[in-house]
DNA sequence: CCCATGTCAGTATCACTGAAATAA
DNA sequence: CTTATTTCAGTGGTACTGACATGG
């Protein structure tokens, strides 16, 4: 056994930023399970999923995007967005046709279904998220989106 | 005078809340990726995935605890539940035995092993939490917080 | 030859629903 | 008998790594 390590550190205030960061974390995990949850019932009442209906949003508001692009808008790997336009394609919800000038690309484009729900509100993550902007001050949401943008910074660089 | 809240506005600025929601809403998705992601990678570091040291933590800190209690404070369903203590059982992380007073239940507690994922903080999810809200201000901070709360109560209540 | 795009195979976690077994 | 705790079976979505075919 080694013995006491009793460093020069003169008693950081360690207690409460642990047990707060931890608490952070927490709340982190419950909306990210939030998320899920609703995911699945948004499954069942509107025909996509969460990640799915964000898909349909990004392609509605950028014709012409491909999967590579679609990928980096979501923040995801290449395969996955694949995974995401296979489902929306076997839905109906998106339809694809091959790039007129690079053959290797598809451009992607909405169904009328997929439209639908693109502007479809009710039940949705999205209408959460604007009723909760709604309820909150600008100064308040300007806080949480750099806290939230720092927090997607650090996590793709921790390793 | 404070004429924060006038009321019935003409015509709000729809337009913009609706690009700032999904603006928001990309922001809260890069956010969940990530935790997803550096959960993958903490399972090869350090042996364990974020709802899995998150489970660790929480056991760690209240010993005596069951399963049912740990899926509440996960925010997940219990069967949920009982897969996360499953595999961190068979990662020899956490030892079970049966509640003294209720045969029903199970008392989890943390092995050797367990308790040192429980320590370490170097590459989780939550050495990331406390670098950010250590370079944001408190009131960054505890307007993060409501947000998320409050996100996280409208996502559990929309249908 | 090198690079970009998209797909596929294989793997894993997570979570749900719904039903069952067991014990209070 | 009723309720609470936990587990299990089956299903589905997401995402990763790594490899591949194909076209620029």
């Amino acid at each position: 056994m080694s013995p006491t390590r009793r460093r020069a550190s003169p008693r950081p205030p360690k207690a409460d930023s642990l047990g707060s960061a931890l608490a952070f974390l927490r709340t982190l995990w419950a909306v990210d399970h939030g998320m899920a949850q609703l995911s699945a019932r948004m499954k069942r009442s509107i025909g996509a999923t969460g990640p799915q209906r964000l898909a349909l949003r990004l392609i509605g508001r950028s014709e012409g995007i491909g999967p590579a692009e679609l990928a980096s808008l979501l923040h995801v790997h290449r395969s996955a967005a694949t995974g995401i336009v296979q489902r929306l394609e076997a839905g109906r919800l998106v339809a694809r046709r091959i790039h007129p000038e690079d053959s290797r690309r598809w451009v992607l484009s909405l169904t009328p279904a997929g439209r639908r729900i693109d502007r479809r509100q009710r039940g949705t993550i999205e209408a959460c998220v604007r009723r909760v902007l709604a309820r909150s001050s600008a100064t308040e949401t300007a806080a949480a989106v750099r806290i939230l943008e720092r927090l997607a910074g650090a996590l793709a660089r921790e390793d």
